[in-house]
Parts: C-alpha cells; sequence; structure tokens
DNA sequence: TAAGTATGTTAAG
DNA sequence: TTAACCTACTTAC
C-alpha cells in the first residue's frame, strides 16, 4: 500500500518524533517480517537506506484508511500518509529505526519462521529433541520456532493431539515436523484470511450445526480461549492454564 | 468509574 | 518468577 510511495510521517503522540521526521520525505522500498517482527526498508532521497523496525507486542495496531487522514484519534505513535492512503500505528512495543547491523542481530536472535518459504525447520526440531521443556513452552520461544504465539501454540498442539506439557524430547522427528507442516498452513491461511481460522472443515459451526464463535478475535477455534467450554471433538470441557507466561488452553482427553 | 483482559517481550529480583 | 511497558476495549459495580 505504501510501497514506493514517498511517505509523509509524523507521530502526533510525539514518542516517535524524532523517527517520523527523520523517515519524512523517504520511499518505502522494501518490507520484511521474521516472526512477529516487521521491517520497512526506507530510501532518503540522498540515498540513504533507514529500516524501520515494528513489534506490535500485545495491543499494538495498525489501521488505514482513504486520505485524507482525519484527525488522529487515540495515541497514534506514527501516521503515514501518501496520495493514496494513510497509515495509523498504536500501541507498539517497538518502533525504532535499526542500523542493517543492528537487523542482523535481530534475525540472528529468532528461529525459523514458517511463513518464509527459506525457513529450515530441522534447528527447531533439534532444540526440540533434546530439551526437557515442556512443547507447549518451546514453541513459544521465539529463539526456537519465530512467530508463533499463545493462538496457533494451543490450535496446533490440539490438531495434532499433543499434550503441550510433554517434554520437547519426547516428540519423534516426524512428530515435529507434523507440527511444522501444520503451522504453515495455519499461518499462511491467516495470512490470507486476516483472521486464524483452525478448526478442520466437518468441525465448522455449519457442519456441526453450532452457532459461529462470538469472540472479538473472531476465527473458528479448537481451544483457544474456550475455557471450559465443551471440545468440540469429545465434549470434554476445554482446560485452560499458563505456560510460558501466556494463558494456555486444551483438551484433557484428545490431547493426552 | 474502575477493574479486568489481550494473538507479547524485556529486565529486574 | 514478577513487574513493567503500552493501548483499546469489555465487563462489573
Amino acid at each position: 500500500m505504501l510501497h514506493d510511495s514517498q511517505v509523509r510521517t509524523c507521530s502526533p503522540q510525539g514518542r516517535f518524533a524524532a523517527g517520523a521526521a527523520r523517515l519524512a520525505g523517504t520511499a518505502l522500498v522494501s518490507t520484511d517480517a521474521h516472526g512477529k517482527h516487521l521491517f520497512h526498508g526506507y530510501r532518503t532521497p540522498d540515498g540513504e537506506p533507514l529500516w524501520l523496525h515494528v513489534h506490535l507486542g500485545l495491543y499494538g495496531r495498525f489501521s488505514a484508511g482513504d486520505p485524507p487522514a482525519p484527525p488522529p484519534v487515540g495515541q497514534v505513535r506514527l501516521r503515514w500518509r501518501t496520495d493514496r492512503c494513510y497509515l495509523d500505528l498504536r500501541g507498539p512495543a517497538a518502533c525504532h529505526l535499526v542500523t542493517p547491523d543492528e537487523k542482523v542481530d535481530l534475525h540472528a536472535r529468532l528461529g525459523p519462521d514458517p511463513l518464509r518459504p527459506d525457513a529450515d525447520p530441522s534447528p527447531a526440531g533439534d532444540r526440540m529433541s533434546r530439551s526437557r521443556v515442556p512443547v507447549g513452552q518451546l514453541l513459544m520461544d521465539q529463539s526456537v520456532i519465530a512467530g508463533v504465539g499463545a493462538a496457533y501454540r494451543a490450535e496446533v498442539l490440539f490438531r495434532l493431539e499433543i499434550d503441550p506439557h510433554c517434554p520437547g524430547r519426547s516428540l519423534d522427528r516426524a512428530t515435529w515436523l507434523a507440527i511444522w507442516k501444520d503451522l504453515r498452513e495455519l499461518m499462511a491461511y491467516g495470512v490470507r484470511a486476516g483472521r486464524i481460522d483452525t478448526v478442520r472443515p466437518e468441525h465448522t459451526p455449519e457442519a456441526m450445526g453450532r452457532p459461529p464463535r462470538v469472540d472479538r478475535h473472531g476465527g473458528e477455534v479448537y481451544v483457544y480461549r474456550r475455557a471450559s467450554l465443551p471440545c468440540l471433538v469429545c465434549g470434554t470441557p476445554v482446560r485452560a492454564g499458563v505456560l510460558a507466561a501466556r494463558n494456555l488452553y486444551w483438551c484433557p482427553r484428545c490431547q493426552s
């Protein structure tokens, strides 16, 4: 949307005023994402490259619209404007300009991202196979595998009938590769659809004659945020707990 | 009006 | 292991 356009940037909130000033008048020439980290590559009129690093964290959001951009509502950290659109960023955990070296360092701290076509699942599989840490915790470790969060963790483990508490090293290689393959498909779908849907066709609301999910996160899922509700497969109440400092949901019957 | 919640990460203790 | 960060929205009172 912003690609190849010269952008006008500002920080209505003021917390990124210096960065917005440096970006003003640059053109977006590339984008890159690794896990939950987003990078914008800009080029100044002088030809100087600038990288913007954004991480939405827990509350960050983008919102976009057609020009003219309305007066900013709430805490807008960074606003972009081009002739064709505007884009607002609120509440990010990170919004900084970084050097190419700093960008390299960030990539080095992250494991393979199932959404990147060149990603190699082997190092993550090696980490799993050597670790006594629960698989539900390893999947949240961004240095093991990048991009999985609490929702995909819960859903992929349900789909493969794996107890989130079982040690990583109790999974064999084929099981790890099945997790990786399922994550690739689920996450690629999520990018296309703009929401997280993980239920198989036979468990959709239409197929089961149940009402669609009412949840502000949208998306049809098996266990995520379904604590105490009946498992869509076996009817056992979905259990909830905390693992890796995030809410965990699982079916004690299907995943044992 | 206040309290609680959230697809997250980092640093301090 | 806990708290801090940060924003918008929902629910409780």
